[in-house]
DNA sequence: GTGAAAGCGCTAACAT
DNA sequence: ATGTTAGCGCTTTCAC
């Protein structure tokens, strides 16, 4: 098939390529007459115009990037289905990214969006980045970089998040007033955001009602399954358990519900759990599971609008927005006292 | 930051543009001397290569499109990191459009790249597709597509999916083995392909068994996950109601269990189920739930394989590959005997 | 109201 | 071994 581009449609028309170009995008300098028969004749042919021309010209392809480090995660997807609603309507289109946890490996992708692969990037980074060296030269190159969910303060740029400080303190406090005496918390990384927010969160509650956390009680997990589940075994093979954990993040939930089968320790008599999760089953396991709940869809949608904004001002100052979505504790059953 | 493109390297260098060019292609007619020289103040600058000058010339943006109809789904996520990581390695990047199960949106998206935003197409089709015309054409314009899972076999295209069939007659028969004498079927679409086969396979191992499926034990869901919840708790609420039922996509795994939840109907005993669905979660659920768990890192690795090889090659006849990849029928608590 | 021509960054055919 | 040039498809001055 010979392909249709904007000479075809000129050479068709016996019309001059730039007239056939202002044409297509309705400048006032085109008679009425005259649109018409190319729009037609555009519509008739199926024209589409290459995306990357027009992108070479003026430098921006419509293109943005998200980069995270897991889909295969509720809270990612859902964030996904937001930044995708909020960026459609405008005409961009959605490149994905994984990192999977790795900061080289986020390094690398980054790095190749110095030369208008991408208009934007989305972000929310890896467990193992701990410097903003490789965002921060983005930015140099004036790539509009929104972070949401996992930020790094570091950096000066926009930020999308959720109170995390405050949700791990609501999770703590909330099974402390259901009973727990001693509470373990299972983390991420030293050095991520939301994993030590959460953590300070848990830190202060435990503190404000005078309880004490052994440092033992706090578990870094990794991206190995086994590893965690023998770490949550350990922890609560221990004689003086704990008897209730804030598990920061939803990759967990199995772990902990299979720990607790293997070792005999019911849920929430023996343990109570609250988890960090956006699974929609947690309604049906058995017992059904307590949550913090995060704006995962809205937390997308927020992102993406702000670097739309970005995209389309002209680019002064790199804005430093910030945006608090709050998320919700959801009482089930795991933490009945 | 003043831009760094192969201008900027030629002049700094005293060379010209196409030597510059070729010593970063490490082509064999510029001396290595030069070479060198060439490569190592491209690496000092951070140089990157404008993606899309060179797909201008080549026609290749080295990006491809991923069009399925949700992404919080464990199959699609799971999928997309297989696609993600045959893809890596050549160096392609993945664009991802979701059309939420509508033609319209499918349409309108695959529109698009008729002038090269994607080399490309890795397609799932939404559950209202029941024509190709959309497809046809993008293939006549010599954008390649390959189908994964969810396929149009009227469209002559490369298509990996897995034993539908197969797998909605194991299912059944497993449930018959099990005791089950009534089983319904709630599918998604009367004309999807793993519908209809999954469906197929069900009736096949009813007929085989002697049992008879009245029609009206045959539901087909939708998107609103309320009218689902009405229509099982309407079938499971039926004098005569069913002793068991075959999920045929995840998303039915929370209603079924709600329902029966609902009228105090046990798992396994009173309706045994089992469901078509890669939710690691399967195995906390109470009871543990019986799955067919399909390959959907192996599916989207290869369908994004011989995507691959379709770009990379000339491109002669459209291929016409098929691969099936089995699924497992996985056996848990909800189908106890 | 329409057209000619330059140029975005890069590559490849064609000199030298 | 290196340089010159044309052109990918499109937009945008700047002429007419």
């Amino acid at each position: 098939m010979k392909k249709v581009n904007i000479k075809a449609l000129a050479q068709e028309l016996e019309l001059s390529l730039s007239t056939v170009s202002k044409a297509l995008r309705d400048s006032h300098e085109i008679s009425r007459e005259t649109k018409q028969r190319v729009q037609e004749l555009a519509a008739r042919l199926n024209y589409t115009p290459n995306a990357y021309a027009s992108s070479l010209r003026g430098r921006k392809s419509k293109n943005i990037a998200v980069i995270i480090p897991e889909v295969a995660d509720s809270f990612f997807s859902i964030a996904i289905n937001g930044i995708e609603a909020a960026v459609k309507e405008k005409g961009y289109h959605v490149l994905i990214y994984l990192t999977h946890e790795s900061f080289i490996r986020e390094q690398a992708i980054l790095k190749e969006f110095q030369s208008g692969r991408v208009d934007g990037v989305l972000i929310s980074v890896s467990r193992e980045t701990t410097t903003g060296e490789h965002i921060n030269e983005l930015i140099a190159r004036e790539v509009p970089v929104v972070f949401f969910d996992r930020v790094l303060e570091e950096v000066a740029a926009a930020k999308i998040v959720t109170d995390d400080f405050e949700s791990g303190y609501n999770a703590t406090k909330h099974l402390i007033d259901n009973g727990s005496k001693r509470i373990a918390y299972l983390g991420i990384s030293k050095s991520l955001s939301i994993s030590n927010n959460r953590m300070e969160g848990y830190k202060k509650a435990l503190k404000d009602h005078g309880l004490k956390s052994p440092g033992s009680d706090i578990i870094l997990c990794t991206t190995d399954q086994d590893y965690n589940y023998k770490a949550v075994k350990k922890l609560l093979q221990q004689k003086k358990r704990p008897d209730g954990i804030v598990a920061s993040v939803e990759k967990l939930t199995t772990t902990v519900y299979q720990v607790c089968q293997a070792l005999a320790l019911t849920i929430p008599q023996a343990v109570k759990v609250v988890c960090f999760s956006n699974l929609e089953i947690a309604t049906i396991l058995h017992p059904s599971l307590t949550t913090i709940t995060q704006p995962a869809f809205e937390m997308g949608h927020a992102a993406a609008g702000v670097l739309l904004q970005l995209l389309e001002k002209k680019k002064g100052t790199p804005e430093k927005t910030r945006i608090v979505i709050p998320s919700a504790l959801i009482v089930r059953g795991s933490s009945k006292q």
